[in-house]
RNA sequence: GGAAGCAUAGCUCAGCUGGGAGAGCAUCUGCCUUACAAGCAGAGGGUCAUAGGUUCGAGCCCUAUUGUUUCCACCA
């Protein structure tokens, strides 16, 4: 695009002072997408890298969970396609089986219509309907990220391609026996009717009772008392049991009591899981409601009586209390406890409730038909998978927490009583009750040639989700892609998804596949608000990434996620933080300005080795020094210190120092010196902008395409490579103390409220060793040191006595700046200088005497500690000097 | 009940395999110095939670304690 050179006149008139990215942003985005730079296929010249993208829900709404999480992976993803991998970063949605069928539920209802009104065709139709209409959204909010996804190869965990998957994986599971149907306790959900999984629900603390409650003898000869927290559920009650070792009640286990108010008579069993000293040491059993009681009802024989409706009512078991919703069947059931005089007591008691983690509502466990994943088998593998590393997770630490829940890991139960999902490839049949499961649908039933019936329920979301790595690149198709990305790099994804998500990825990729599904796990923390708040709808202190955008831009958004903030801990959004961001954009906006304005009429050419002086030796240095940290930190998965030693580099080095150095011989006479210094800041600036292009995507490119000699984008430039030939360890050495003496200098000068307006002849006086390198910086001291004249010189011969001297390592400066000095301020701050160094040497000269140290220390660390005493020492002597000097 | 994380400058947080404590913001002092006042220069501010231990040397490793957060389990 920089054919024609253009001059800096003409690219400035291009960029106004101010940096404003709503005007770059969306242009850009636009521009990558249309020229297919995201877009990856499989190409054998080249090694893949593969993410696919945590999906979001449809009903999602971008929120700074997805920001965090969709920005890590596009530092990731724009890094690696640099480095010149064939980078693949998958996108799509996730179906949100129960989270989108309550939006769509609570949107029928504002037209006074229910699920039953219009069917499960009518509801699907609406659902896919609402699926096109909002499925979208998050998409395109995505962008506004910048995010770097393939959008070509978007997926939708309801497409054809995902649901063959699931099919296929279910039919399979079912054959090999490792699915079942049952009878079993699942967590019910009376808000949105159906089992939900054990991950799925969410204890609460909540203050409630513990209610005590007599059990009579039928004849009143005996009685026994135990303590309920749902004294609802006594209707239910089968049984009462008691632990076989407790002498209390030997002589009455066998017998039967009858349940108060109710008037059934139940049966005294004994049974191990009942602790002696809790409570009374009696325990009523209702195995239909709670799952304790169903394992011991199993083992102890006692009947199943299932006393609640489907939607939290109690039904006609209940007898008079038929309809009562479970809550207000409690409080009526306690009063009729006490009027029949069996309500022993009443305990205030705290504990944790089980509720949705959908909708909240308090779970009712339940007895109910559902189906199953005998987990045993896949979840072996998948522990063995991180065990030997073949999965690493970082930080490492969850590595731990996956351990523990793989380990205790249940039975799943995978069935839900809704209606937008994958529907259950199980069919009976209406004659004879077979079962059959197949991916398609049986004509007639196989056993009897009956009508065929379609189970109602829909498989859990995650076992869709579990598929995504392997579904969404093809399987069970043996496709390229499938072949060429499988199995994927690197998946991020918050701490929260170890379960859900991650577990069951791993679990069903080593069973797929028979290949773990990605190398690492990258997990991030939650962002939290400024007070350290989870962000929810219900505090309303969610942050909306969106309008952080519009005002401050993605970059910035970008930024401040990524800056500050280490890996797999939580973070609280600091609007501050943006705005430094912000700061930081224009910044380096505005190098990039300065830099336009100085290249000048003639074509940039390339650096010439031989014209470098040490300003330009020391930026190369430390450009060097840049890519090979930064490098190594992205590596590491450590993506905060990267971004902070980029940033740094081009604020302080290049910005606050080079640009400054370069100024002099810009607005020189010397045309060679100019050409070379312009080379120099182009090479710098242009590969400060790939280096930083992963955290800041849009800012980088516009400023990297207007730089002469860029290619078409920064994206799909290489990596920056440190170059052998850029390494002046020493000159840069000396460099850093140069820049000591003027950061010295300018001390002094502040302190002795020297008006940066005055300047002054200064001297300087170095060593032979650094003589030809301070006369090079010499023109330095004007610019940034306040001279307005430098001499440099190895003696001290003709200086006025009285100048104000700084002193430092790579040389002395003498100011003569005499009727400004405050000879008293001065001698305090010499004394103040004096008793530092003072300190140094001692705590040098301390540990030089330390045998130990001596003995064990390695040799490198004890010789810099020698240096520094050394060096201490001559500072020492030279302030010593112009103490004395000033005092006289 | 089990496990993990965190405790560092006024605030929010970094600190890689142990080798003289950092950033951003805030504060104070000067500056509209022709890239940038969303800026420049300078300054102040920390017994790195507490107590022990290992080591020549500990913010970093070990043990205990205190405070705090989170996850898992869930005993009626």
């Amino acid at each position: 695009m920089c054919e024609e050179h253009k001059t800096g006149a003409d690219l400035i008139n291009e960029m106004p002072k101010t940096y404003d990215p709503s005007s770059v942003e969306d242009r850009l985005y636009k521009k990558w997408e249309e020229s297919g730079y995201f877009h990856s296929a499989p190409n054998p010249e080249k090694k893949p890298y593969t993410i696919v993208i945590p999906p979001p829900n449809i009903t999602g709404q971008l929120h700074m969970g997805h920001a965090l999480d969709e920005t890590m992976q596009d530092i990731l993803i724009r890094y690696k396609r640099m480095c010149g991998y064939e980078t693949l970063w998958l996108p799509g949605t996730d179906h949100a089986s129960i989270a989108t069928e309550v939006k769509i539920v609570g949107k029928m209802a504002e037209e006074g219509l229910t699920k039953q009104d219009v069917g499960r065709e009518g509801f699907l139709r609406r659902a896919w309907a609402w699926k096109d209409e909002y499925g979208g959204r998050i998409v395109s909010q995505l962008r506004k990220l910048g995010s770097s996804c393939d959008w070509a190869r978007e997926r939708f965990t309801m497409d054809e391609g995902c649901s063959k998957a699931v099919q296929k994986v279910f039919v399979d599971l079912y054959n090999k026996g490792m699915i079942y149907r049952g009878d079993r306790i699942v967590n019910w959900c009376p808000c949105c009717k159906t089992a939900i999984s054990n991950a799925e629900v969410e204890f609460e603390e909540q203050p409630s009772n513990l209610w005590h409650v007599r059990y009579d003898a039928p004849d009143k000869s005996y009685s026994i008392t135990v303590a309920t927290t749902r004294p609802e559920t006594i209707l239910g009650d089968t049984g009462i049991a008691v632990n076989p070792k407790d002498e209390r009640y030997t002589d009455i286990v066998g017998k039967t009591v009858v349940v108060p108010v109710v008037g059934r008579e139940i049966p005294i069993v004994a049974d191990e899981y009942v602790e002696m000293d809790f409570g009374t040491g009696a325990v009523k059993i209702t195995p239909s409601h709670d799952p304790n009681d169903f394992e011991v009802g199993i083992r102890t024989g006692l009947p199943r009586m299932c006393v609640f409706t489907e939607d939290g009512h109690i039904n006609e078991l209940g007898g008079k209390y038929e309809g009562l919703t479970t809550k207000e069947c409690r409080r009526v059931f306690v009063e009729d406890l006490e009027k029949a005089g069996n309500l022993v007591k009443i305990e205030p008691y705290t504990h944790n409730v089980g509720t949705c983690y959908r909708c909240h509502t308090t779970i009712e466990p339940m007895v109910s038909k559902q189906w199953f994943v005998a987990i045993k088998d896949l979840a072996e593998p998948a522990i063995k998978a991180v065990e030997d590393g073949r999965i690493k997770f970082v930080p490492e630490r969850y590595a731990q927490t996956y351990f523990n829940w793989m380990y205790n890991i249940k039975d799943w139960c995978i069935s839900r009583q809704l209606w937008w999902g994958h529907r259950i490839p199980a069919y009976y049949c209406d004659d004879c009750g077979e079962t059959v499961v197949a991916e398609a649908a049986p004509e007639k039933c196989p056993k009897c040639g009956g009508r065929m019936h379609q189970d109602e329920d829909v498989l859990d979301t995650w076992f869709s989700s579990g598929m995504w790595p392997f579904s969404t690149l093809g399987w069970p198709e043996k496709t390229e892609e499938l072949k060429y990305y499988y199995p994927t790099s690197t998946l991020a994804t918050g701490y929260d998804l170890v379960f859900f998500w991650i577990a069951r990825m791993i679990m069903f990729g080593l069973y797929a596949m028979g290949e773990v599904p990605f190398d690492h796990v990258f997990i991030h923390g939650m962002v939290r608000d400024e007070l350290g708040r989870k962000m929810s709808k219900s505090l309303g202190n969610g942050i909306d990434p969106l309008l952080i955008i519009k005002d401050y831009g993605a970059d910035s958004l970008r930024f401040s996620l990524t800056s500050g903030t280490a890996a797999g801990t939580d973070m609280r959004f600091q609007i501050k933080k943006v705005e430094a961001a912000r700061n930081f954009c224009n910044k380096v906006y505005n190098a990039s300005r300065f830099v336009m304005m100085n290249l000048g009429e003639e074509p940039i050419g390339e650096i010439d080795m031989d014209k470098l002086d040490i300003a330009d030796k020391w930026i190369l240095t430390r450009l060097n020094a840049v890519i090979r940290e930064e490098t190594a930190n992205i590596d590491a998965f450590d993506l905060n210190l990267a971004v902070e030693k980029i940033y740094s580099f081009i604020w302080t080095e290049l910005c606050d120092w080079y640009i400054e150095m370069a100024k002099p011989r810009l607005y020189g006479e010397d045309e060679e010196a100019k050409k070379n210094v312009r080379a120099i800041l182009v090479r710098v600036l242009g590969d400060s902008m790939k280096l930083l292009h992963p955290f800041m995507p849009f800012i980088t490119e516009d400023i990297y395409t207007r730089l002469p000699g860029s290619g078409e984008t920064v994206m799909l430039e290489s990596w920056p490579k440190a170059e052998e030939r850029f390494d002046f360890i020493k000159d840069a050495e000396t460099m850093d103390g140069i820049m000591e003496l003027v950061r010295a200098i300018r001390n002094v000068r502040a302190e002795m409220n020297v008006p940066p307006a005055k300047r002054a002849h200064m001297f300087i006086v170095t060593g032979e060793g650094n003589e030809a390198a301070v006369r090079e910086a010499a023109p330095y001291f004007n610019k940034l040191a306040g001279a307005s004249e430098v001499t440099v010189r190895t003696d001290k011969e003709g200086i006025a006595p009285d100048a104000v001297s700084v002193v430092s390592a790579v040389g002395d400066a003498f100011i003569p700046l005499n009727e400004l000095i405050d000879i008293e301020k001065e001698l305090a701050r010499l004394e103040k200088e004096r008793a530092r160094v003072e300190g140094e040497i001692k705590r040098a000269e301390g540990k030089l005497a330390n045998q130990g140290f001596i003995a064990k220390a390695p040799e490198k660390v004890i010789e810099e500690e020698r240096g520094k005493l050394a060096a201490a020492k001559d500072l020492m002597e030279k302030l010593l000097a112009r103490i004395a000097e000033l005092k006289k």
